[in-house]
DNA sequence: CTGTTAGCGCTTTCAC
DNA sequence: GTGAAAGCGCTAACAG
């Protein structure tokens, strides 16, 4: 059990010895101060050429690298950012978090991911542990947008914090978010000027800030049309999409046209007007809200609300840093930030609607 | 500019009074030492109720929070671990990294995601700061297997290490691979099964482990029939994809079937086959390997060989704690562990490949 | 049961 | 240019 470190070392530097070595153990081997080796790791400023290329090649030889936690402990930052979101396999968020991770990278941090499953105390518990580890900053997308605990923790912490997909409550924190009300109305417009004149809006899940906004925004272009709203919010499955499908086919007034409100109601929707031969668009018309990866592959193709997904992501970590760096100097300055964010979503006209585009 | 401190407080004191409380000044509050503190957030043991409740309270009243970095400095866990990927939005590495993240949250630790876009010098790079950050285990998938100054740093670092979905070079270790040559073999026969004579295998970017893998697979099925394999190396895009299609329909002896090694690859081929209105599987047949969300949606649905994608992510996280844990006691005894886990694979029978399954 | 004290590895004045 | 020394916030002996 001796690791060749001779007699200056006591029992628990021995322990250490095949672990990471520590700056001192460079100073002492390349017979410099700390403060040197410091100076070197930190871009060699202020070292003499010589000492410079010496010390460097000590640290090549111990495989010397900095402990971050030390740095963090000495005030600085823990160039970790956070990110709280309902689930990481759910392509949306997978999405923010790939442009998330970019502009974190860029700025030379980390990237902390926590899921919270939609489970509004998990979000409270992610944010604790998050806190602790002292992340520089923190994008989450709250489970519960209402949630008031959330809202005061979130408020209170000494950190830069955005949220993205939904707005924090009515709180100061700055938001990413798609504009789910417009671009609700343009699909629904859209399916109008199709010349539909029964369109039913499948919610899914309707508890959520994004999906009660696309509900609106559907109700307002319904309605602006004289027409009749008519939500379906039973959808939460292939299954209870299949039995909403076929109760509106057998009602005494059908639709002419389904505006499904998210991924996989659309989807369900797509599976049980196929399985029940419903002619798209021909007999009812498909339109969802947001793309997905087959969305054009399949016949007929899907047309839908399209949200800026990496623009999401990456805006709120550009805000996020800003808010950050800003936060060096003037930390009140930082009100000049605008408090919501809406990216445009734009409408792809594919076949399930009605339309015909030249590269179907 | 006074935060009721009091006089005892330096100025630099006072500019961290609106950040994050620290112990001591919780066990000055409480008026009891720095033990008792402590003791307190680690479970309270040794501490008389009494106190423990008042000093509970104060803690609740400064909102304290333990500082992570100054516990790791300690020598103590991170609690947190480094998952290193090609990519988060890929659907099968956000799903391993689902499931990571609830395996590191049941053992209390954070998940640290880095990207590499498979690019191998990515790969050293994000090594490096996981490793400054102290991270306590690291789960990668390599851009490049064979990469020698990765796997010497990978068998240098001191702590445990499990890769997934492809091994590292001729390294000790652990990996998590789905069976890829087994699963292509099990694909390849069952086309043969079906008749099929003229098997063209498109094998998209043929660098990586798994595809070559893959490859072999293969080429050991079709050459135990006695039949004669037939690589396709030109698809990288649905560009590419359609050439490629085009010209095995106006060979001389078309292909009866196609095996396709990847997802997009896959999607490429079918969107081709659907574009030339090639009949699937009558004219040609389509079995692609790695599931994707809509195969069964489109028409036909497409045959697969899906990858256990939740128990890769799961089992490498499992093993890593374990691991992780052992080296708490017994290093050595790390060497129990198999080296190499592969993961069985499954044939999902849909239409593309001319079976004819009960619920489609 | 409780407090005192000595660092963990690093940065940072402040002298030389 | 360079180094000595003082902590950052916490835990863990080691006394009481």
């Amino acid at each position: 059990m001796c690791y060749g470190n001779g007699l200056q070392f006591s029992r628990s530097q021995m322990a250490k010895s095949n672990a990471h070595p520590t700056l001192s153990q460079v100073a002492r081997k390349a017979g410099v101060g700390t403060t040197t080796v410091s100076r070197v790791i930190n871009g060699g400023d202020r070292v003499s050429p010589k000492t410079l290329a010496h010390v460097r090649r000590v640290i090549e030889t111990l495989g010397y690298m900095p402990n971050q936690a030390a740095r963090t402990l000495k005030g600085h930052r823990t160039k970790t950012i956070g990110l709280v979101v309902p689930s990481i396999a759910d392509p949306f968020f997978s999405s923010c978090a790939e442009a998330v991770q970019a502009i974190a990278r860029a700025n030379d941090s980390l990237l902390i991911v926590t899921v919270t499953g939609n489970e509004p105390s998990n979000d409270l518990d992610n944010l604790d542990v998050l806190i602790r580890h002292r992340v520089d900053g923190l994008i989450i997308v709250p489970a519960d947008s209402q949630n008031h605990a959330l809202r005061d923790l979130l408020e209170r912490v000494a950190i830069p914090v955005v949220s993205i997909d939904r707005p924090v409550g009515n709180s100061s924190i700055t938001s990413v978010v798609a504009d789910n009300l417009r671009g609700a109305m343009t699909a629904t417009q859209h399916l109008i000027d199709h010349g539909y004149k029964r369109i039913v809006c499948l919610t899914g899940e309707s508890g959520l800030y994004t999906i009660r906004e696309r509900m609106n925004g559907y109700r307002k272009s319904i309605e602006a049309a004289h027409l009749t709203p008519i939500f379906d919010t039973s959808v939460k499955d292939y299954h209870s999409a299949e039995l909403a499908i076929r109760k509106l086919l057998d009602s005494a007034n059908p639709p002419d046209a389904i505006f499904a409100l998210k991924n996989s109601t659309t989807i369900y929707a797509f599976e049980a007007l196929q399985k029940f031969n419903v002619a798209v668009p021909e007999t009812i018309a498909l339109l969802g809200f947001d793309d997905f990866e087959l969305a054009s592959t399949v016949r007929p193709s899907i047309s839908v609300i399209q949200q800026p997904v990496d623009e999401i992501g990456k805006k709120a970590a550009e805000i996020l840093f800003e808010q950050l760096y800003a936060g060096d100097k003037s930390s009140p300055a930082s009100s000049k930030q605008p408090r919501q964010i809406k990216l445009k979503t734009c409408l792809i006209q594919r076949n399930s609607c009605g339309c015909t585009p030249a590269n179907s």
